[in-house]
DNA sequence: CGATAGCTTGAGAGTACTCAAAGTGGGTGG
DNA sequence: CCACCCACTTTGAGTACTCTCAAGCTATCG
């Protein structure tokens, strides 16, 4: 999961159902705090998230970090570059994964609209990478934090009658490296979005969205 | 072409020769200051940079601009999601391009290696944009400009017995754009490497690149 | 119930931004 | 051929946003 334009994310978040014409490898269960890869590793599998969230990050020598993306259900994680991993990838919560075989996006041998799609989903990805540069290059703290919990709101929010609610799995610090902040930031943002009442603390790990109108203005750069 | 981590940068930049088992359409000439596309364009052709710049961006409704990449020879620029092109290009200067049939990476169909060589472009564009991420999110002003200068200095740079030169046919605010900054912000930074000794400024689009070794250091976060 | 990791808040500093003006260079037309 | 014009670049001054460092707070887990 990339933050991309609200507004203009009209295409289908997810890839709901992969086509499943031949026989898959049975899902696969990776526990909290659980690593699926590390940077280096050779890449035997691709993974579409079935339930649960992952965190993509790469770290840089001097310990600075980057939160590449998010897995959330539909994504998919994995894709290689020469044939290795260049992230990190541990489970923020109990993740069942569905795993598919490198081969069957490098080869398509056997499955040609398996191949199809994750070639889709490659592409797709490159796109949403490129609305996440913008956010990290062009917008403040409050548009980004702002952008983030929309692009949440749409992808897994739940209704509560007039209000919506968002599960964020991850810590500050890891919202933090995925904006390009600081966890402090990050924390007195959300104070301020608190304070003018556009949403509610429920707990540190779930927010009520008050007023998704006025994240969306504040998400594309309308202040107040 | 993306702002990776100079020093891990070990893998090829370019695709130097692409599988040319069949006839193939003939190159292309796209004059200084014409786009190849725009955003929203249906896809029809990839193209491969065999000489020249292009310069690939995204807007903002308020009129904020993303670079999203420079496209330098070696590069694939064009790759679509659901169709579609997500950039406006445009040639910085001439270019001359060697177009590929959209359906070359899509389908596959006639031409195995050129699907494969295409789709592997294609992978390996995701993670130099990871790496990026970690550019437009977690580095200074100088530690950018410093990465962008190291990676054209790799990719194009010329040799000037102990010096190299590196040629920008991009305006400070293409570079701006690029890296996350203001134009001033990148003048000033130009100002600063230039008075520290580390390069000169022959004329607005060359610069000479004297101290290659301080340039990697200040890029990897060496503050002196 | 205490320890600890994560979160929040505060104060101050620093980097990059904004607004403004001057400098530079390439291109065009007289 | 030269002068002017315009766009781009550089420099300056002041501001604002985000970061750093520090301390207090909170929640979770032994």
């Amino acid at each position: 999961m990339y933050v991309t334009i609200p507004t203009e994310n009209n295409t289908p978040p997810t890839v709901p159902s992969f086509p499943t014409s031949l026989p898959q490898t049975a899902e696969t269960l990776l526990r909290t705090g659980a690593y699926l890869y590390f940077e280096g590793d050779d890449v035997e599998w691709l993974y579409q998230v079935t339930s649960g969230t992952l965190r993509l990050t790469r770290l840089l020598s001097d310990g600075r970090r980057q939160v590449i993306a998010f897995g959330y259900p539909g994504d998919i994680v994995g894709f290689p570059a020469s044939g290795l991993h260049h992230t990190d990838c541990e489970a923020l919560c109990d993740v069942r994964l569905q795993p598919f075989r490198r081969s069957a996006l490098e080869s398509g041998e056997g499955d040609p609209k398996l191949h199809a799609a994750l070639l889709q989903a490659a592409l797709r990805e490159i796109s949403q990478m490129q609305d996440h540069f913008m956010m990290l290059g062009r917008k403040s703290a409050i548009e980004k934090l702002a952008s983030f919990l929309c692009v949440l709101e749409t992808r897994v929010g739940k209704d509560l009658g007039n209000h919506r609610s968002v599960t964020l799995p991850m810590s500050r610090s890891d919202i933090a490296d995925f904006l390009g902040l600081t966890t402090e930031t990050v924390s007195r943002t959300f104070t301020q979005l608190r304070k003018s009442k556009i949403i509610a603390i429920d707990n540190i790990h779930t927010v009520i969205i008050q007023r998704p109108d006025a994240m969306l203005g504040l998400s594309i750069g309308h202040h107040g």
